[in-house]
DNA sequence: TTCTGTACGTCAACCCCGTTGACGTAGCCT
DNA sequence: AGGCTACGTCAACGGGGTTGACGTACAGAA
């Protein structure tokens, strides 16, 4: 079959359903991340997509060549929201560690799609924008190129992975949860100390450390490392 | 309907299959890892495991409450198999280093188990044991506490976080994962120079990076920062 | 203003999936 | 030898993504 999806810009006809909705790209996305946060990632089929919007399922086909598209859209939505009204201070550890937490905060105000597109390369317009900043960030450090590209896929996907990973601890049904606090609480904690030792020394600080999200530690632990080799490599071209 | 499986301990009959194949959980189990590893991420369905076993697709319900029941097993059963023949150097390290690296690597091998299994805490004897290691290696080196707990928190979730990643790739639907790195090489590389300078000053440097992990070198930057604060806290203690 | 081409919403159908109730046979225990 | 039942099989259900065909109502041309 030939493409049934045509361009948003080139679009000329808007047509209203049978229900007198006027469909567009931008429309089925934000009704995609709605129907994720209201009723949990398993509710997003195109079936259920077509009656959220008031259209005939397929209409979205019109939009999106497949649901892997549209995910790919949700995705690059999400990059969208993060980075609004973000400006650089021209500091770049602060504005990188501002970039980092931004993004993790934005997946974890929808941790149901974010787990659906944390791992998605998207190559639109909001993905491209913050790959930009972000090279840009470290190559007006002063980090030459080699090493801010390195930098940059070591940051981008720590900050995703650690996304999608939080994401999926808010998206447990709340039993699960419950269950996985409970591990910590109730098997960890009464480990033996002869068998386990540094558990056992360690018990109290490991519950209350592992109830909050390990980010922004491990940001900061790139960051140092980041600047120690930007100083080695300054005192290098200086010497 | 009452429950179908009887546990493997109280298994008296084994009859076989009609192309009389004798089941067992265990087989069932092997067959699907092998499903996967040889026909990708797709392949592991009910009715191909059914086939691949040489059974009715129903029969997997004789040992397995579901699909989702299925995977934990094939997960349990590959930390088992990634934890095999592990030894401590007593170098902090190289240790932790290679531990990171080994958990990044037993994920890759099964991505599709892999992003199922990635955010649970299960509890359980390896994972416990894995925990306890970690710990150890860390005190020993001579970290305190509070920095132990936090460091091993960072260090477990950036591997989890870079597995759960990188195995998603892995486990993208063929088509998917073309796409994907279709964009670095297409839309990435070709975008104007003019609104996209940094992009393109670095595109060959990006698009060659991109189809590694990038796992091994945050992981570097990691453990630096961490070598960091330990003769920081060194020289404190002394002086 | 009328005409015309076609964009796009709709419908129906296809094949895939996981899962389950019913059934009968073959294997174990007495 | 006989009976009980585990378990492999079958058929069916509901739901999924996707697509070819169709017609209508809209936009742009005259």
């Amino acid at each position: 079959m030939a493409d049934r999806v045509i361009p948003e810009p080139q679009r000329r006809r808007r047509r209203p359903t049978k229900q007198g909705v006027v469909l567009s790209a931008e429309l089925i996305v934000d009704t995609a991340i709605r129907l994720i946060g209201q009723h949990g990632a398993d509710a997003l089929t195109v079936r259920r997509l077509g009656a959220a919007l008031g259209a005939d399922p397929s209409a979205v086909y019109r939009y999106f060549h497949s649901t892997d598209d549209l995910l790919l859209a949700v995705a690059d939505e999400l990059i969208g929201r993060a980075r609004q009204g973000w400006q650089p201070t021209g500091d770049w550890r602060a504005d990188l560690r501002a970039m980092g937490l931004r993004i993790h905060a934005s997946y974890q105000a929808h941790p149901q799609a974010a787990l659906l597109a944390a791992h998605r390369t998207t190559g639109r317009v909001h993905e491209t924008t913050a790959v930009e900043a972000i090279l840009g960030i470290l190559r007006t450090a002063g980090f030459p190129d080699r090493e801010a590209v390195r930098l940059y896929h070591a940051f981008v996907d720590q900050s995703l992975g650690f996304a999608a990973l939080d994401a999926a601890a808010l998206a447990l049904p709340a039993a699960a949860a419950a269950a996985d606090l409970q591990v910590w609480q109730a098997s960890y904690a009464r480990l033996d100390a002869a068998t386990h030792p540094n558990i056992a020394a360690t018990a109290e600080l490991l519950t209350t450390d592992m109830r909050r999200s390990g980010y922004p530690y491990a940001l900061d632990l790139l960051l140092d490392a980041a600047e120690a080799r930007l100083r080695a490599s300054a005192v290098e071209a200086a010497g």
